[in-house]
Parts: structure tokens; C-alpha cells; sequence
DNA sequence: GCGGTTTGCTACCGGTCAGTAGAACAATGC
DNA sequence: GCATTGTTCTACTGACCGGTAGCAAACCGC
């Protein structure tokens, strides 16, 4: 299922000679993990998700970080190489699997307005799975060194022309309706690019009716009919 | 028309006793602003809108600022209190603009379906022509301090229940058809919500036609019918 | 041209924070 | 007990950057 991997010059990569007994030599990364090495981790990489939610990559310290588990920041050191590491961990994979949705293939057989129907519930879906780490690709794209902002620009730019490849085939076919191509696919996917800005994971309605309502107000942007104004449900997946 | 102010505690009510004669208290605020100075400062501003824009807040020096005019970084402190002052001055009018929309009471004689038709096309025409400041409040409520940050949400605030009332009572009337009215109205939101990500000045588009085309597909979020598949173009204003 | 005011600069301060050195502590093996 | 290895800490460094002191032109009224 991965087959999108993290940019090549990725801080992974970093196991030069070890003859070094520095900080940066001694990772655990290098070793067999350790039990409870991967919860810690874990931890680490809760703790800081939370933080660069609530207050944004800067001015999250790992100072703040490390206060926030309880302990001290060689701790945090201790298991990532760099503050960077933890933000490009943090959201590359949601950035994939957000992306990526088209990729399966196991769409192929349906009719282009249903995979574009399918592709907007899934990127809806997988966004708020991934909450909120899911967001960082859009709110901060700064944050990424530039060979990770380029392969991030790369997956989302896949994933438009997918779409937009779908759109224009359903439009073909009498089944979407729309004028600009790329303006559509763009206005569909404001949806799931804007729920950063309100989604609560404890609010009034659940993760599966927001996906419900938003997928089929989404499929209104595109022009989908037959799945109209009474707000019907999504059709598979 | 300007019935929004800014925050109480803004960094303009510092008039305090002009005695000390440090940099803090001979800015030129407190004089009558000689010819040439107000320029100067909108010179300033616009080097920052670009570059909140481009790095965001935080990875943006004030020197880089000041680089950007070929200026030093005092030249900015002249002319300006601090790097706070500059966003907030750039991203408050802009947001006062977007939702305040509703406000003019110019609409009042239209029934809901078209007053939250001319709402959502005024949101996300001003949006455009505030570029790029407009998704400052979107993108960086963290650079706001507390009280300009309570301030921006009670007026996003505001404008959401305008917002929630039109379409149910749009709703009651037979024109709007939606289930979620929240939801409904966060995902009309969407559309220039997530501007600030694909929006470019000189893009294949004009803005006039961005605007016309969002506007249309914002409209069928909201279930707008009369106004569905062909696209049609806005009503007035 | 001379005093005062405005406008701009160079050069610095002080705080913050990513990242590190190296010691202390803890587990494990023998 | 004692070496070995893994884990965590206290205490520090170095760079960066917001902000300032205080001087130097430039401008202006006279």
C-alpha cells in the first residue's frame, strides 16, 4: 500500500560514521527498538502534534514539548534528531494518505461521477482520521524543508489532476456539471482544506456525520446530481 | 460605515507623557503626518503583507522588512511600534471587511435565498480584493494578541449567525435545502476560506470571473436552487 | 549660516530557543 | 561488586532577532 515514500535527502539517512559519541551518534534510531522505545516515541510525537495545533510550529518550543510529558528536552533529543524530524513525521503521512486516496485503483470499474463522489468522501474522511496533524500541510508548508514542501506540492498536485481528469470525464458524460475544471476540483476540496478552522474532534456531531454532511455538500460543488438536495448518503466505501 | 473598531487596548493609545525621549516616544503617530510619511508607511506595510505572506509571521524578520525597501530596521521602528502593530494593521481591516458584509442592512428588502447569495459572492470578493492580507486572520490567528484575536473570532462569530439565520429562514421558504445548517454555512465559508492556498493575482483567471465562478459553486452548498447547473452569473450588487 | 527639529543610520543589548556536552542514574550481565 | 550499555538529566553554548541608544545627516525657519 506505501508506495509514496518521504523526499530522499529525508533525516533517516543520517547514518554516517558512527564513530561520533555525540548526541547526534547516539539516536536510538540505529538500534533494534528497545521495548517501550516506540510508546516513547509515541508520546513525543502526541505531545507535539497537540503543541504545533494549538500554538503553530514556531512558537511551539521543545522545551514546551517536553514540559508537556513531564520531562527534560534531551529527551525529546534523545529520540528524534530535530525539531523538523517531529513536524515532517507529524504530517507526512497524513499528507499521503490524504492524496492518495485515488491511488488504490479499486475505483477504476465505477463511473467517473462516483469515483469523484468516492474521492471527495475519502479525502474528507482521511483528513479528519488524521486530525490534526492532517492540517499541517496547509497551514504550515513553511515548516517543510523545500524537498518536502516540493514532494508535498507534488502529491497534492497529483491528486488535483486526478480529479480533475475525473470531473471532466463525468461532465462528458452528462453526470457533473460545471464550467472551470480546476476552480471546481479546488472549491470541492475547500471543504476538507477548511475544516481546520472549525473541526473539534468533541463537538455536537461526530467524525461520521461531519464526513456524511460534508462529503454531500461537497458532491453539490461538482454538480453531482441525483444525489441532490435531500442529502443522501455516500454511496460505498 | 466603519462601526468596527479595533480592540480597546490597542498600540495606538499610547500617548502616555511624552517626557522620555527614547525611540519608543518620538514615533511620528503623535504628529500631524508630514507629507510623504503616511507613503512611507504604506511602503512599509506592503513589504510586510508580502512577506507574512510568502514565510508567515514568525519566520519573518524585521530586517528582511526592512531589506526588502533597502532601508534598515529602524527605519521600520520609526514608523512603527512594533512587528505585532504591522500585522495587526494589515490582517484587521481586511477581516472587519469580510464579515461585515451583512451589516450595511442594504440587503434587508431581498428574500434570504438572494441576500445569502450576495453574501457569499461580497465574502469572497472582498477576500480577493484584500489579497493577500485577507488570510492573515485565517492562516495566523496565533501572530494576533489575545485581545485582537477574541475580537476577530467574535466578528467571524457575528457574521456565522447572520449567516445561520438567512438560511434557515431560506430554508423555511423553500429556496435553500440543506440539512446541517452550521455545517452548511462553514462549507459555503470554505470556498474563500481556502483561498489563501491556490489563489494567485496573476493566475489564468481575472478575479472578476474567480469571483463569479466561487460564488456560483458556493451557492450550490447551500442548496441554492434557481441558480444550479448552468452557472449562472450573480444576481446584483 | 545657525539653532532646532525631523529622519535615518550604525552599533549594540537582552532574551529566547534549538541544539549539545557530559555527568548521573539505571538496568543488565557476569 | 563491577564493567557495560542504555537512558535521562543539569547546565551550557551559539545564533538569531526584536527592540533601543545615541549619533549623524538633512531639512527648515529665520
Amino acid at each position: 500500500m506505501n508506495s509514496v515514500n518521504a523526499p530522499a535527502a529525508s533525516v533517516e539517512s543520517r547514518t554516517k560514521n558512527a564513530t561520533n559519541a555525540t548526541n547526534a551518534g547516539r539516536h536510538a534510531r540505529q538500534r533494534a527498538p528497545t521495548a517501550g522505545t516506540d510508546a516513547k516515541r509515541e508520546r513525543i510525537l502526541r505531545a507535539a502534534e497537540q503543541l504545533f495545533h494549538a500554538q503553530g510550529y514556531e512558537r511551539t518550543t521543545l522545551d514546551q514539548v517536553a514540559a508537556a510529558l513531564g520531562v527534560s528536552k534531551p529527551f525529546v533529543y534523545y529520540y528524534f534528531h530535530n525539531k523538523q524530524e517531529l513536524f515532517e513525521r507529524l504530517s507526512w503521512a497524513p499528507a499521503v494518505a490524504c492524496f492518495t486516496v485515488l491511488d488504490g485503483g479499486d475505483l477504476a470499474h465505477l463511473p467517473a461521477h462516483e469515483q469523484v463522489a468516492a474521492a471527495l468522501q475519502r479525502l474528507i474522511a482521511t483528513t479528519i482520521a488524521h486530525y490534526p496533524a492532517a492540517f499541517f500541510s496547509y497551514r504550515e508548508p513553511q515548516a517543510y524543508r523545500p524537498e518536502y514542501l516540493a514532494a508535498q506540492k507534488a502529491l497534492a498536485g497529483h491528486f488535483y489532476d486526478q480529479l480533475c481528469v475525473l470531473l471532466e470525464r463525468g461532465r462528458t458524460e452528462g453526470t457533473l456539471h460545471f464550467n472551470e475544471t480546476r476552480i471546481t476540483a479546488l472549491a470541492a476540496c475547500s471543504l476538507p482544506g477548511f475544516l481546520y478552522s472549525w473541526y473539534r474532534p468533541d463537538g455536537r456531531l461526530g467524525a461520521d456525520e461531519i464526513v456524511a454532511e460534508l462529503s454531500a455538500l461537497a458532491w453539490r460543488v461538482v454538480g453531482l446530481v441525483g444525489f441532490r438536495p435531500g442529502l443522501d448518503r455516500p454511496p460505498r466505501d
